[in-house]
DNA sequence: CCTTGACCTTGACGTTGCGTTAATGTGTAG
DNA sequence: CTACACATTAACGCAACGTCAAGGTCAAGG
């Protein structure tokens, strides 16, 4: 099969100025030039071409993209690697300026007046910046404690953000928990809702919620012993009550 | 006190092309120009720099700024908290190129051959292109554009080896269940064999796995429209089958 | 007074990865 | 034969400066 420059973009969801430009700057060439001066690509040329903008979607850079493709005993890995380190350090930042962003923005709601505002905007840099050489570290600390479990959460397709609230509900769920067993009432109100956070909560990992799979897996805490110990901590018995719980709020047993 | 460029710019950390250019693109204009053609900056330009390169760090456009330092009435707070949703927006896709980078990283490390990889590559990034050009609008209308993130961050989240597995297994639980379908019983070898796919196929996207959770996914299946719509393609009432067939597998009924 | 070296000026090109005209030639269907 | 869609190269534009280049200015030292 040939291609003309039209034809390929349109497959392979590029513009044809993008792919002269790989021409010309070295990173794929056409199989041939016919006698009108049009550019022919063979198979060889897609399959490179598919090479290229796979790595263009990793965001490397199209200089480094060459070395890749032009060189086949190349160490890609290697590169990737070096890649990888590159994004990271791209997100600490980002996180960084995320985290500026939002202190600003809170003491900017804070009521200050704009002027006021902006007659302190210069110290209030500068106090940020110590905040950040103060407890930088120390956050980061704790937050690389958490990144086996946000690469999990991520697997699965949540936000760093998404992440976070559900953090935060299993946190509330597990006090709101303790308190309704302490009321001995899965039925009660603070039982019920706990089955309410619950299901929240759930929703951050099943992309769609029944209540038949809510009540499934309310009986699955009690059968399986790593919730059971997770659930139990405190107070053994929780997981039966938490159950219990469920199961009045979905109106299903099992 | 009075500053030139040089001086200016080392207080403030930045070069003096950088204070040029500010004064040609009218953000930091100096106060005044001495008679040999010298800038000279002023406490109030101090001032202004800072409030910039504050803006600046946050990652905010010289464009932007200009619109906030120019008037005072602009909202500020606004302002930022427009570009907190860009940088929420950058650091979603850069988690996402992590992820898919860590994925090819292992997959170059796990033995496979290059030609290998390369071809399914393609074939996975074509997948992807092809999802979008047929889905992808239809989906980014009703649920917005997260869920479709999310669901391509699923599908690059899975390593080659496990998409592979889990579109093998997709493919083998249709045909199997057609066939299931045609004997008309749920209990017979068809169907517990399709059941027992089925399990298979959720484990790609469940971490874990509890009889009582795939049985109320099956039940799961039969309410909700999506599924049934995608279940019941050719015969209609196969989903009702395969939630029979699983809760007999599963030895639960809801 | 002259030189040296550090500083200042404007002007203009380079960077990345293409998008976007512009001016012009080619292929094909009706 | 005429549209009309497609092809070509050349060129500027984008953001935010870095980096020469060519030249003027200022303070210090011989």
């Amino acid at each position: 099969m040939e291609y003309t420059v039209q034809k390929l973009a349109r497959m392979a969801g590029i513009s044809p100025r993008t792919l002269r430009y790989y021409d010309e700057i070295d990173i794929l060439k056409p199989a041939r030039i016919n006698s009108s001066g049009y550019r022919i690509y063979g198979e060889q040329e897609v399959n490179q071409l598919q090479q290229i903008l796979f790595y263009r979607e990793l965001g490397v850079a199209l200089e480094d993209i060459r070395q890749i493709v032009n060189s086949p005993s190349f160490d890609g890995a290697a590169a990737l690697r070096d890649h990888r380190e590159k994004l990271l350090e791209k997100r600490r930042q980002l996180d960084l300026l995320i985290s500026n962003v939002e202190k600003t923005i809170q003491a900017a709601e804070g009521g200050m007046t704009m002027t006021d505002k902006e007659k302190f905007e210069g110290f209030k840099q500068k106090m940020i910046d110590e905040n950040e050489k103060t407890y930088g570290k120390e956050i980061r600390e704790k937050y690389g404690e958490n990144a086996v479990e946000q690469s999990y959460a991520k697997l699965k397709g949540m936000t760093p953000e998404q992440h976070d609230e559900a953090t935060k509900l299993a946190e509330e769920i597990q006090q709101t928990l303790a308190e309704a067993y302490a009321t001995g009432n899965p039925a009660g109100d603070l039982a019920q809702k706990t089955a309410d956070l619950h299901k929240k909560w759930l929703m951050f990992y099943w992309g769609s919620y029944s209540k038949e799979a809510h009540a499934g897996l309310a009986q699955m805490y009690v059968d399986d012993e790593r919730f059971t110990a997770y659930y139990d901590k405190n107070q053994p018995g929780t997981v039966e009550f938490l159950r219990d719980a469920i199961h009045i709020y979905t109106g299903i047993k099992n």
